[in-house]
DNA sequence: ACCTGAACACCGTTCAAGT
DNA sequence: ACCTGAACACCGTTCAAGT
């Protein structure tokens, strides 16, 4: 992904949109550096400001990477729906294959944006620095979830707890996936790509859910 | 926990343990202070030795890290073997409840130790940056886990998938629930304590993995 | 209201020098 | 072989001062 950033142009002096760009700088150090290359001065620069600059228009340091994991749950809600959006008939697709779609594009989002999704739940954030934007985003990726399960509820397709719970239980399998991956923490069964063992993984996962 | 580091004494030269006073100082930084309290620097004061003297004992940073990473691996897999030993009859017991068992071990590690947890799968240690002795901790700790779903699939108990990729979706789960209760990324529904909530998704893959 | 530059207290890392 | 102290290039954060 081509990351723009804003920079100020070196005879002005206000930046116009310096927000906006600090955010855009980060989600750029961040994809290219790592969470160790993010650093408020280093996005100070590429917005072409100074390195106090930031702080007109965030507490810390904390509230700039608040405003990039709200971007990240953005991003991975869009990679949720887009999957939904590609089934040949969205709305009257059944619960399992919805909810495959689901996890297809959490996993998708995960492998294309993992410095991402360290940032929305690696513990790059303090806990309690959460922001009402933060968790607005947040909710959104989970409603996009837990809409699926609770209608599938509804038709009677899932048992054995309510939309919480099972919502739960499907974002732990495709999150705990994702971050396992991301994390080379597993090695996959030799010759199984990741999107056979994904399948798998979901399958499992709807099978259990559909169980009493 | 009460977390004990071998300071140098004033007046003497060398250390005699640096080594592990530095991963003691570091498993008690990242308890106390989280991922940011984490210096070599700070738990080269805790051991009473100057900010370089850790360069000795251990490359850089990142090698510190792996080395809490290595102990944070035992503890979990201890963790896992101890709610397993707890069982009535732990070698008879049947694949569901040493499933369980183990599941429930896992959760409890990462509640206990949420900070080991990030050190260890969090993002904390560049990729890349593993040494042997930690890959022998993490195989050790997954293969507590894959030889009980090995005997599961022996014994006719578990099907749909190799031993590999079951192992990998109950890793997920579990993994995954961890994950997003130290993050406070899920509200559990409400009611709902961590214990019942884990003992549903356990619910949840136990069936799917008894399906074929 | 927004930005700059200096300042402070921290980092990780290196290196000559001491024991 | 092991440790120290100074040094360097980075951080986050604050604050007086400039526009």
């Amino acid at each position: 992904m081509k990351i723009k950033v804003a920079r100020k142009p070196a005879n002005t002096y206000q930046h116009g949109n310096l927000r906006e760009a600090l955010v855009q700088a980060g989600l750029k150090l961040l994809s290219e550096g790592g969470v160790d290359g993010l650093s408020l001065r280093a996005a100070a620069q590429l917005a072409g400001v100074s390195h106090a600059a930031p702080y007109r228009h965030f507490k810390d340091k904390d509230a700039l990477v608040a405003a990039i994991a709200e971007q990240g749950f953005h991003l991975l809600t869009a990679s949720m729906r887009a999957e939904l959006a590609a089934l040949d008939d969205p709305a009257g697709a059944g619960t399992t294959v919805q909810l495959r779609a689901i996890g297809k594009g959490y996993v998708r989002f995960a492998l294309q944006h993992p410095a991402y999704l360290l940032v929305i739940f690696g513990g790059v954030l303090a806990q309690d620095r959460t922001t009402p934007e933060l968790t607005a985003a947040g909710n959104e990726a989970y409603e996009t979830l837990r809409g699926c399960v609770a209608a599938g509820l509804a038709r009677g397709d899932l048992q054995g707890g309510d939309a919480d719970t099972l919502s739960l239980a499907a974002w732990s399998m495709v999150h705990g996936l994702s971050h396992l991956l991301i994390n080379q923490a597993v090695k996959l069964p030799p010759g199984l790509a990741v999107d056979v063992a994904t399948d798998i993984l979901l399958r499992v996962l709807d099978v259990g859910m559909r169980a009493r």
